[in-house]
DNA sequence: TAGATTGTTAATCGATTAACAATC
DNA sequence: TAGATTGTTAATCGATTAACAATC
């Protein structure tokens, strides 16, 4: 096992989803060239990444399915969940708190905070909601390492600070802007500005090529 | 101004807030190096993603902000919005649905699709939610080029091959599942999983790190 | 003028892909 | 055995960074 690349850790789970459903259709084993095609992926690369993860596979077999699937939920950490709280309770925040499967990628989110008087105090999806005065202790009583910025771009990184000072070592952060952060806290940007300017920039291509193929 | 790659394009919407701060602060011009350092990044690099969508800044001077901005704006497509229709009004999708800032963006979303009969005709934040049956009219009466996924994994893929069969050129997906599409659609993944990912192992590592130190 | 800054050309780095040997 | 497949070592590719010239 082999030091990891952030690029192969972000497609473990594709390759997990890929293998449960192989799963289910009885296919036990599953060879590299099988994952690559379906998730159009490189072999070469599949290959590498299983490699980091998992024990082997045999050659003209391939790996098999179930133990492949239990080495990266386990590399994930997708058994034992990792506490986490978010910030900011409005309708993304709301979501992000009721979606149950997020317990099953290794996530589980204790509580939501928010400086909306109206709410706190009260529940989603059976979690709590508290106020901003609260977030410190809670977090460091329950030792919650995870914290989740739900909150508009102007108070991201207030709300950021907060958390690292309440001993948050990673922040999931749905506000596009850039956090600054003390050493050793990962910010991961859930960047769906930059998703979007992928997808309208890919459109535009389109539309130019049409132009141009009619005139 | 050049071929521009993906990361550049990702980078620009963060120049973009970055920059709309500044000018909020009454800072008329902006050098490469400043917003290097603001969002940890390498000023060369700014310079060089700048270069491919502005006409240059002035030695010394540095660039003008204002200018700089709508420059982006107008490169990245943030006037003239694209319509959307998105596809699973869960509680995801409803949080999309109803977050006016998408329209910022370039992305005006115009309706939601369920299979869920208790919802169909209802609205969300004033935007109607039809029957799938209407998702194939819909789209081609209005001319619909981007189809967002918030469906279960399960059907992620039955809802893609309509959206496609439906004059859907760009797919955002939150499911996660690699989909399969025709030549010239594009998929964008906002792949939740796989930041959970990256996440968690720093958090794995983190922890390791401490063990051993105690040990 | 001196120096801050832009912009470009070359070097580095890391990830992906290709080629090949090993094995069941 | 032959061939499908794993796994590794080398080549390629693209993005990032470094070095430098140009300019206000």
């Amino acid at each position: 096992m082999e030091k990891i690349s952030k690029q192969t850790l972000q497609r473990l789970p594709m390759y997990l989803t890929f293998l449960k459903q192989r799963l289910t259709n009885s296919l036990d084993t599953v060879s590299a060239t099988v994952i690559a095609q379906a998730l159009g992926l490189n072999h070469v690369q599949v290959r590498k990444d299983l490699a980091a993860v998992s024990t082997g596979g045999k050659p003209k077999t391939g790996y098999i399915t179930h133990d492949l699937i239990s080495q990266i939920e386990n590399f994930l950490g997708y058994n034992d969940c990792e506490k986490a709280v978010i910030v900011g309770a409005g309708r993304l925040g709301k979501a992000l708190i009721s979606y149950e499967g997020f317990r099953n990628y290794g996530l589980d989110i204790i509580a939501a905070f928010d400086k909306e008087v109206d709410i706190i105090n009260k529940e989603i999806s059976g979690k709590p909601i508290f106020s901003m005065e609260l977030l410190k202790k809670t977090c460091i009583d329950h030792g919650v390492k995870i914290g989740i910025i739900t909150v508009p771009v102007n108070n991201a990184q207030a709300v950021c600070d907060l958390l690292t000072n309440s001993g948050i070592k990673a922040v999931w952060n749905f506000a596009p802007v850039h956090l600054q952060v003390p050493e050793g806290v990962l910010v991961q940007n859930e960047n769906m500005a930059a998703s979007l300017a992928v997808l309208s920039k890919h459109l535009k291509q389109k539309n130019k090529q049409n132009k141009s193929r009619h005139t």
